[in-house]
DNA sequence: CTTCTTACA
DNA sequence: TGTAAGCA
């Protein structure tokens, strides 16, 4: 916990405050004590961003959707990496066709030509 | 000694 | 938001 607090210079009592207002969910473990995860300290940083730059519990629900645009755009991306693999196969399968279709033979490179 | 909860200011 | 009391 102390060791949050330095991480974050915030107070115990703002910290547990952002938890009553769902900003960070901390897991429980002995004691009813608190267990901070890099995610968590890492969330409550951010919030003391936006509390220095004026915005109060409104930037609070921001992060809260803005975690969800994240999550949303996660899905876009996945669809995108799928397109690549498809391309790159394309690609892939031209060079064949165009070397293959060229026997490149015995043809001295140019003496121009520089190691790269 | 540190953390947690509750509650008052 | 700070702080005090009482418990773990």
């Amino acid at each position: 916990m102390g060791t949050v607090m330095k991480l974050t210079s915030l107070t115990a009592r703002q910290i547990r405050y952002y938890e009553t207002q769902e900003l960070v969910k901390p897991q429980r473990s002995d004691g009813n004590r608190r267990l901070y995860s890099l995610n968590d300290v890492d969330r409550l940083l951010e919030i003391k961003d936006y509390l220095d730059e004026g915005l109060n519990m409104a930037g609070i629900r921001e992060i809260f959707s803005q975690k969800q645009v994240e999550s949303e755009k996660r899905k876009e991306e996945q669809r995108k990496s799928l397109t690549d693999d498809d391309v790159r196969k394309i690609l892939h399968d031209e060079i064949l066709r165009a070397g293959g279709l060229q026997g490149m033979s015995s043809q001295p490179t140019s003496p121009l030509q520089k190691p790269f």
